[in-house]
RNA sequence: GGGCCUUUAGCUCAGUUGGUUAGAGCGUUCCUCUGAUAAGGGAAAGGUCUCAGGUUCGAAUCCUGAAAGGCCCA
């Protein structure tokens, strides 16, 4: 006996049963044990930011991760099932500084660094809590630490961090302190996921760095970059995203550059950003453009053409010059009267610059030059040999040497710097301005351009020429060429096009940033010596313990970050000066991309390396990965081995609401990841992220789940109910090995199961999970809208009446019972929750030997005896005429429950005509017709029309084509048409040239003739005959009395096998139909009793008017 | 300015190596079926396949250019 199964299911409760089952018998556990000796399918996680509790778009990726990883595990692989956290970098400390209420980088020291990195490990590990329940939640079955133990540690590494705990690890019991636990995370002794501020990952970072050194690929430079005052940190090129820009509007300023060798003349010079008038030391023209000299009363002004309308009030063109004309002019800066300028020869060096970039869409095609305000400026400085005059600090303050400005914040300079000027006679406009200016991406704050130092790893110089030339002695001293041979000959991209995007972002990449200006991150291995400007690199803890001159007691026992890494100096390996690590900490990029080393075990178990290296897969979203993650993971395995650190990539969108808009908790329209899973169930959640195309950008909302719960959830579990309901009416069982008389329609949908398993199969190997689960709808509709509904009566039958009937129930039985059970497995890598439901109950309470969770089955192979592509064949035309049946009845506007008199159909080839025989019962009773057969296409309802093919004629005649086409349409149709359904070849002549045409090339239509129920549809018609026999009347009102019935026995909610009585009182026509057909109602609605009453007998009664009949009847169950 | 992607029904999307009647789901309207089904079936309405050129007997599909949108870079 199956556990009864109610349509009316609960999933979100079930999930959550299913889940204390897994953790009852520990099922994942058991999975790996089942695999532990199996081949390897490696899988590298991306690690996720645990700075927040996950939203549904990370839902969408670990749907994948877990489909993929449970697929494999089906095939019998072991997998690699470790998640990734991450850990470190700015994020984690803008949230902490949040907390704690900070607004600057001074709080955060006068707090103290040992402090606040406390509160940002603090951080991490309780969100890494919140997301790990998260993805629990979602059936996500990785290694995960028992979020317990991570609250745990949060707590005690609070108390303090240096308090000695005693842990239970994979490998037995672990004690240390509870700093040295937290960054063990995830190593062998500790087990679960990886955490990215693991000392492992920063000192393998460590040797990843110390390998770029040794080749001559670390460097320090100084650039202009984006800058956050308030972070007080440069963003890098790969963290200025689509967010990094806001619809800003600032006051802009025109002003005059008055010309020292042309008295009375001035450049007028256009700039959204005052503050960096202080350190303007050149102006720039475009050499190409045309510039005017115009006059407005005594004074002349040099403007481009193009931006002349920017001039206010009356003004006269005196003058016309190309750019290059002006180049040397030398002129008056704005502010040179500052010690800045005057210290750093900017008054010496003003000059008009030529610049190809100049342009005339705004401003006035000059364009002011401050190499210290601005990335374009620095570049030109170095063309041009021009002084750098940098005028913040890393705050936004002006620095000394700036007068009255001095001290000011660059946010409050603007009033009062067009105030100067007004009172200097230069000043000329001022205007608002609206413009798409770059702001902080964590902090909103607007970004200034501020002149730094940085360190750097070289990418390599981009050569002028195609990748296919350069040579393999080039490769080995760049970087940049070695990471695109190991894209292009090692990794498959899923889409395709991402290796296009990948290997372009390589082509153009600069050299990568990786310092940072802050606290909590990698400390940066890097010593650098005042007194002779050498700087050593740590490649590893024990050569920074062989090298350390003093602090190393203080180090020791702490994990290597700041502040007790600062400690820790060495003598410089060029001068022997005792130096101080740089205070700069890592790019976070660096922590992600050596996770294929690191949590790998590159360095500390280097077999273990080997058997899992490189990953099968990776999966994250591609929008920001192809710079990010996928970047700085190929950028460290090519660094250390030369190799790409992943065999495949699938990547996927972005995740939108349903309207299509980005979600963001301020709009109001973010779904929290909870939120989703009670309300649509876990399993419908993942059907929705799998279902979709992975490219294009997911809409995701409660309206599209309820939708792939209609279309898929529902059917299939209506199906397994159907199947339960009447397996426990009539005591079915699944016997093993056992081979029943299958009927036709069994092994059709045998067939059918057989070619979902290996579609499906194809699909998920070839990484298309969207394409799976269309074929795996399109089965359930079959499954469910077919072969359950042609098979019904089967089910019905009563046992034990009849041998025949007996043996063909249980075929049906055994044959639904298999698709289930084959259907469970197919579906488990996708809808974990649902299958494990089905599975407990058709397998497990039937066979307590089977597998303890649908999760640790075999994944399931066509089974070859159940092939037939014939039948399956067969049956799309049976379905497909049954269909245009449907459709002419339609027409004449016969309802189904009235039975006609006959169908014919017209199909082409004997071979069709038979299925046609073979199918007879199944059409008629779809069709309710008394009898079906062939038309007599010579006299009956059709005619047919020729149609020349053009696939088959046209690659055969080219441009003869359309004039055979023509020839065609001039035959006469009915002998030609003949011809050709008897296999013979036609003859149709073209400008005095004879073509002869095949059977294959000319198609053979026929139309219903005017006035006929028929349709059709190319070569085939379904023909009706409409005429209404009294009997055929009579039979109709017959079954709309059983219809009648059956909605009340619903109604008074009786069981399917309930006995009724019936008692009636009806219109003549109408009991006359009873009557004489009184046992087919009988044996429809189980009425042991169906007796024609003027004073009914039962509680549930009813009344109807149809056909211009009258009715009343009740309804009483029988005691069984 | 450069790279990649997208543009097909009211909405969301399919559309195989080019083949002449461009499909599905949802939504709307009408009809219908139901002994598992908040299901199912049939039909109607709804398309200048973004635009302009080109190649071809034939273009949603290939080529060129343009426009709009997205992602990335400069």
């Amino acid at each position: 006996m199956f556990k009864p199964v109610s349509t009316q299911v609960d999933f979100v409760k079930q999930e959550h049963e299913i889940l204390d089952l897994w953790e009852r018998i520990d099922a994942f556990a058991a999975l790996k044990r089942l695999r532990a000796k199996a081949p390897r399918w490696s899988f590298i996680d991306g690690p996720i930011t645990a700075n927040n509790p996950m939203g549904v778009h990370h839902g969408w990726g670990r749907a994948y991760k877990d489909l993929f990883h449970r697929f494999k595990a089906m095939q019998g692989y072991q997998t690699r099932y470790q998640n990734g956290f991450d850990c470190q970098g700015l994020w984690v400390e803008v949230n902490v500084e949040r907390e704690l209420g900070f607004n600057s980088k001074r709080e955060i020291e006068e707090f103290g660094l040992a402090n606040f990195l406390t509160r940002c490990k603090q951080q991490v590990l309780k969100y890494s809590a919140v997301q790990t329940e998260q993805s629990m939640r979602l059936g996500y079955w990785m290694d995960w630490n028992d979020p317990d133990f991570l609250r745990d540690l949060y707590e005690k590494i609070g108390q303090d961090p240096s308090q000695e705990i005693t842990v239970d690890g994979p490998l037995g019991e672990v004690t240390g302190s509870v700093e040295w636990v937290v960054g063990h995370l995830g190593m062998p002794e500790l087990g679960g996921s990886y955490f990215t501020f693991s000392d492992e990952n920063n000192y393998t970072i460590w040797s990843v760095i110390k390998s770029c050194e040794e080749r001559g690929w670390v460097y320090k430079g100084r650039d202009v970059m984006p800058w956050c005052t308030r972070c007080g940190t440069g963003l890098s090129q790969h963290e200025i995203v689509t967010e990094g820009y806001q619809e800003l509007t600032h006051p802009s300023i025109t002003l005059r550059f008055p010309l020292i060798d042309k008295k009375g003349e001035s450049l007028l010079v256009w700039t959204t950003t005052p503050w960096t008038l202080t350190s303007n030391v050149a102006a720039a023209v475009g050499p190409d453009l045309e510039y005017v000299k115009v006059r407005q009363g005594e004074e002349y002004f040099y403007l481009s053409e193009g931006t002349l309308k920017m001039l206010k009030g009356e003004y006269e063109v005196v003058e016309r010059l190309k750019g290059t004309a002006m180049e040397g002019w030398r002129y008056a800066g704005p502010f040179d009267e500052l010690p800045a300028q005057q210290d750093l020869g900017g008054p010496e060096a003003h000059r008009v610059i030529l610049w190809d970039e100049v342009g005339q869409e705004e401003g006035t095609g000059i364009v002011h030059i401050a190499p210290g305000c601005g990335a374009e400026d620095f570049r030109l400085s170095k063309e041009h040999d021009l002084p750098v005059i940098a005028p913040l600090n890393g705050d936004g303050y002006f620095v000394e040497g700036f007068d009255w400005l001095t001290a000011l914040n660059v946010k409050e300079v603007a009033e009062p710097i067009f105030k100067n000027l007004a009172e200097k006679g230069l000043r000329y406009k001022v205007e608002d301005y609206t413009h798409r200016y770059p702001v902080c991406w964590r902090c909103r704050e607007e970004l200034v351009f501020h002149l730094v130092d940085e360190w750097y790893i070289s990418m390599g110089e981009q050569l002028d020429k195609p990748y296919s030339e350069v040579t393999e002695e080039e490769k080995v001293a760049n970087l940049r060429y070695q990471m695109m041979e190991v894209v292009k000959e090692d990794t498959h991209w899923h889409p395709s096009f991402g290796l296009e995007r990948e290997l372009d972002w390589l082509r153009n990449m600069h050299d990568w940033m990786i310092s940072k200006k802050r606290y909590y991150g990698l400390a940066l291995p890097i010593w650098e010596c005042d007194s002779c400007g050498n700087f050593d690199v740590i490649g590893s803890k024990e050569e920074l313990r062989d090298r350390a001159v003093e602090g190393w007691e203080e180090f020791e026992g702490h994990s290597p970050h700041r502040p007790h890494i600062d400690a820790v100096k060495i003598a410089c390996s060029n001068c022997g000066e005792v130096t101080s690590r740089i205070p700069d900490v890592g790019n976070p990029w660096l922590d992600a991309g050596v996770v294929a080393m690191s949590t790998l075990r590159y360095n500390s178990d280097r077999s273990y390396w080997e058997e899992w290296f490189p990953a099968d897969l990776i999966t994250e979203s591609f929008p920001g990965q192809f710079r990010n993650w996928f970047y700085s993971l190929i950028a460290m395995s090519t660094i250390l081995e030369r190799r790409a650190p992943f065999r495949n990539v699938f990547t996927y969108a972005t995740l939108l609401d349903e309207e299509g808009r980005a979600m963001h908790k301020s709009w109001g329209n973010m779904i929290e990841f909870n939120e989703a899973a009670d309300k649509m169930g876990v399993d419908v959640m993942r059907w929705l992220y799998i279902n979709h195309k992975p490219e294009k950008d997911l809409m995701f909302g409660y309206h599209r789940a309820d939708e792939a719960r209609r279309r898929f959830m529902i059917p299939l579990w209506n199906v397994y109910a159907f199947f339960v309901t009447y397996a426990n009416i009539d005591g079915w069982k699944p016997v093993k090995g056992q081979q029943p008389d299958y009927a036709e329609l069994d092994r059709w949908i045998l067939a059918r199961l057989n070619q979902l398993v290996s579609e499906v199969t194809r699909r998920l190997e070839n990484f298309e999970p969207d394409r799976a689960t269309e074929t795996v709808e399109a089965f359930i509709d079959d499954l469910s809208n077919w072969y359950l509904r042609r098979s019904r009566r089967r089910f019905w039958a009563k046992a034990g009446l009849d041998e025949a009937s007996d043996a063909d129930k249980n075929a049906a039985y055994t044959t639904l019972y298999q698709v289930l059970v084959t259907l469970s497995r197919i579906l488990a890598p996708f809808t974990p929750f649902v299958v494990e439901t089905m599975h407990q109950n058709l397998v497990r309470t039937v066979d307590e030997g089977a597998p303890e969770s649908v999760h640790h089955c075999e994944w399931p192979v066509p089974v070859k005896a159940w092939s037939d592509q014939n039948l399956i064949d067969e049956m799309a035309l049976v379905q497909a005429l049954v269909s245009m049946g449907h459709a002419a009845r339609n027409a004449a506007n016969r309802k189904l429950r009235q039975p006609l008199a006959e169908a014919a159909f017209r199909v082409p080839g004997s071979s069709q005509e038979a299925t046609i025989r073979k199918y007879d019962e199944l059409i008629r009773d779809e069709l309710n017709v008394k009898k079906v057969r062939l038309l007599d296409t010579a006299t009956e309802a059709i005619e047919y029309r020729l149609k020349a093919l053009p696939k088959q004629l046209g690659q055969k005649y080219g441009a003869k084509y359309p004039a055979i086409r023509q020839a065609v349409d001039r035959l006469e149709p009915e002998s030609a048409a003949e011809k050709l359904i008897a296999g013979e070849t036609i003859e149709v002549d073209v400008e005095g040239e004879t073509f002869t045409l095949e059977p294959d090339e000319v198609e053979v239509r026929v139309e219903a003739h005017r006035g006929f129920a028929a349709v059709a549809e190319g070569p085939y018609v379904a023909a009706l005959d409409t005429e209404l026999s009294e009997a055929l009347v009579l039979e109709g009102l017959a079954r709309e009395f059983v219809r009648r019935v059956q909605e009340l026995r619903k109604q008074a909610d009786f069981n399917v096998d309930d006995q009724i009585e019936v008692s009636y009182n009806a219109s003549e026509r109408l009991a006359e139909a009873i009557e004489r057909h009184k046992d087919y109602i009988q044996g429809e609605t189980i009425a042991v009793n169906l007796e024609a009453s003027s004073s009914l007998a039962g509680e549930h009664r009813a009344e109807d008017t149809f056909e211009d009949e009258q009715l009343e009847f009740a309804v009483r169950r029988i005691p069984s």
